[in-house]
RNA sequence: GGGGAAGUGUCCCGAGCGGCAAAGGGGGCGGACUGUAAAUCCGCUGGCUAAGCCUUCGUAGGUUCGAGUCCUACCUUCCCCA
């Protein structure tokens, strides 16, 4: 698979990005001759987009750096009908403010990684969606679409395999976004899709629209699902998932994040998620025992530097070697406000660490006291009916409160 | 349109003769061991003003001292026939 002529595509490749190309002769010819248009399509159903989509997102920025012209997709039309999929949950209809304040919010984040006053674009895919005509779009569209050769794809074959219903919606969310692809050639000639191999079918399929509506040659290039080495999905924690917006995820924890890497997974995080130069990477990834430690903190200084700025990112390495390797109530840990009042009548310990967000219900908190996985100013708590009042505070004015090892919030009147 | 099967702890899968806060996995959380890792072992995994109380098995009724379990209707899904 190595030897492209392009650097755009020798880059995905040696960084560990490509897992399938359509046709990667083609590809890295049309790379290589001059900048191309490629695009990654993002949901607009959160004010933020997680870590989950940070790989997406580092193709779009290696995209831009190798001389090309990235768009990131918001799916704008597609979140205003709502994924039928999750039909448990009450389905709310997100209106058009609500998409429209959360493409602020993703937006925000990908100006990071891209450079939008270049040749970067975020487009919305509601400008097009919206309008159609339901008639003309199936005369149009419709009627390039075989069900038989739909039904035969992975995607789809698992639902009906599994005998869980596929709604019409969703079935045809695959043309939407093959019509997204022609859709975005025929405005920007945009003539690649990206995405992760989930996306490969329908990435395909908007290839063979654009064969059959413009007779125009696309192509497809996925990265590799993500999981950690363990198996679990990038992006989630227990406490949700790993927010890019730092107003849900701060930049200590989102550093955090990076800094619990799995010791398998060090060397291809540095290679997707930072643009270290791979010898450096190299060099990170053959520290052995616990040396490791010293690649994955520079992992996660280097993700949370990109992410957040490089200052953000050595305060949150700061706040780690003192809560960790100092054993003091670092300035930076998450803060939670208590009003003086209250903590002068005397606050339930178990009410505390639930209003630190350290534990879900005073029921957990109990449990956890029980298995002696809470402390108190780095003491055990033994004791689930302590109460904490002004004498509580340490040195440093301020309570510190700690589930496990890991998870620290402090406690702070005001 | 007709006939059959199914919906369980709001993360998932999945047992459940009328006494059920409901078996067992997975996942997750905590503890031990380590290196803020993995693997392994142990504990926990509805809520609360907690020896008690409250809310849970698709939805709504009914039978019963008592219903996840039986009856009725409805909703949803799957399969077969038309």
């Amino acid at each position: 698979m190595s030897g492209f002529k392009s650097d755009f595509l020798r880059v995905l490749d040696e960084r560990g990005f490509i897992h399938q190309i359509s046709d990667p002769a083609g590809l890295d010819e049309a790379a290589a001759k001059g900048p191309i248009s490629g695009y990654i399509g993002f949901d607009a159903t959160a004010t933020s987009l997680h870590a989950g989509s940070l790989i997406q997102i580092m193709m779009l920025h290696w995209m831009q750096q190798t001389g090309h012209h990235p768009i990131a997709l918001m799916g704008g039309g597609t979140s205003m009908i709502g994924d039928p999929s999750f039909k448990d949950e009450a389905r709310k209809m997100l209106t058009l403010e609500d998409i429209e304040r959360n493409l602020v919010g993703i937006r925000k984040a990908f100006s990071r990684y891209l450079d939008f006053d270049g040749s970067a674009k975020m487009l919305n895919n509601a400008d097009w969606l919206t309008g159609l005509n339901y008639l003309g779009f199936l005369r149009d569209v419709g009627r390039h679409f075989s069900v038989n050769r739909m039904l035969s794809f992975d995607s789809v074959k698992l639902r009906l395999d599994r005998e869980q219903s596929l709604s019409f919606l969703e079935f045809n969310y695959m043309i939407l976004q093959a019509y997204d692809f022609v859709e975005l050639n025929a405005r920007h000639g945009t003539v690649l899709q990206m995405g992760g191999s989930d996306q490969w079918g329908n990435i395909v399929s908007g290839i063979d629209l654009g064969h059959r509506m413009r007779d125009v040659q696309l192509f497809a290039l996925t990265s590799p699902l993500l999981t950690t080495s363990s198996g679990a999905k990038m992006g989630k924690t227990a406490n949700g998932a790993v927010w890019l917006n730092g107003d849900l995820l701060s930049p200590y924890e989102f550093w955090q994040y990076w800094r619990n890497t799995e010791d398998a997974d060090v060397e291809r995080f540095l290679k997707l998620y930072t643009t270290l130069p791979l010898s450096d990477v190299a060099r990170l990834a053959a520290l052995g025992g616990s040396e490791i430690n010293e690649a994955k903190k520079v992992l996660a200084s280097e993700v949370t530097a990109m992410l957040h700025g490089r200052e953000a990112a050595e305060q949150a390495a700061k706040t780690a070697r003192a809560t960790f390797e100092g054993g003091g109530a670092a300035e930076g840990l998450p803060t939670i406000e208590i009003p003086a009042a209250e903590l002068a009548e005397g606050l339930g310990i178990l009410n505390a660490f639930v209003r630190a967000g350290l534990a879900p219900s005073n029921g957990e908190a109990r449990r956890q006291v029980k298995g002696g996985g809470l402390r108190v100013n780095d003491e055990v708590l033994t004791d689930e009916r302590l109460t904490l009042t002004p004498d509580s505070l340490n040195a440093e004015g301020v309570v510190k409160l700690s589930l496990g090892r890991k998870k620290h919030v402090l406690l702070k009147a005001v």
